[in-house]
DNA sequence: TTCCATGCAAACACTTTGCACCGTG
DNA sequence: CACGGTGCAAAGTGTTTGCATGGAA
């Protein structure tokens, strides 16, 4: 999923293009990982007519679409961050709350071998693999 | 942790042993996979003199000390499960919610990896892997 | 008798929904 | 100009907190 089809990937799924989708999206792309409500904030520091309600049904549809996924990165709100780039999971340290992108390759004997001994598919892009990171190891 | 100790367990941690805090570790043991809401159903059918709060705080408090553990297997509340056996992860289907407990040496190829290339300690017990299951692949 | 634990009710955090209006296609 | 999208406000779900009372140690 690239940067520049968007606009074709909603309009070829029957969804307008609106200005508050592209706000969304882009303050996606700019957070990282971010909660509905920190969305809601960076939207608002370009455009003050964006509501909470539509930042909540726009992720959904974002979701949808392959644009954005979330992840539940702490006990609280789930984050979203942008599919541009390729798909990763998270590690989360519980102490310091710090979190870590990994390449899907490093999961990949654990995807094999539940496929092969539960044929169960993962979904590596919503895993969140908590832990203690290494400054906080002690 | 076995079961019979958890009195004991409280007792030299300075807890006190109360009707509720029994209550509330035998739900958990009952349900298996249990939500707060319904640990505190579970708590009425023998007793009704249980509060929601004290569900929360008691379910705290079990979790400090090792006798539960939470989970989050699906986007909205966690779930509760006793740890009176060996430590296990989850394994939960999008689709149809199935939950399948899964041995820790399974993922003992991921943990260590991560140990090696992030100096991460992964909580294998608060581990959720989301994806698809065989039923549901189809 | 001392505090820790509980009940209760209110507050809080996050999310969803119904409905009228707006604006894209 | 039709219908999907949005704003608004209210309600829904899950969790936490302050304070007075109760009971374990």
């Amino acid at each position: 999923m690239t940067h520049q089809d968007w606009r074709e990937t909603l309009r070829t799924r029957g969804y307008r293009l609106t200005p508050q989708r592209e706000l969304i999206l882009n303050a996606v792309d700019t957070l990282g990982h971010a909660t509905p409500d920190e969305v809601l904030a960076e939207v608002r520091t370009h455009s003050d007519a964006v509501n909470v309600s539509t930042v909540y049904r726009t992720l959904e549809v974002l979701e949808e679409l392959g644009l954005v996924r979330h992840a539940h990165l702490s006990d609280r709100a789930p984050t979203y961050h942008s599919v541009r780039d390729h798909e990763h999971f998270h590690l989360v340290c519980r102490n310091c709350r710090t979190v870590i992108s990994v390449e899907p390759d490093v999961i990949e004997p654990l995807t094999s071998r539940l496929d092969a001994d539960y044929s169960f598919t993962v979904d590596v892009g919503h895993l969140t693999v908590f832990g203690t990171c290494q400054e906080c190891t002690g």
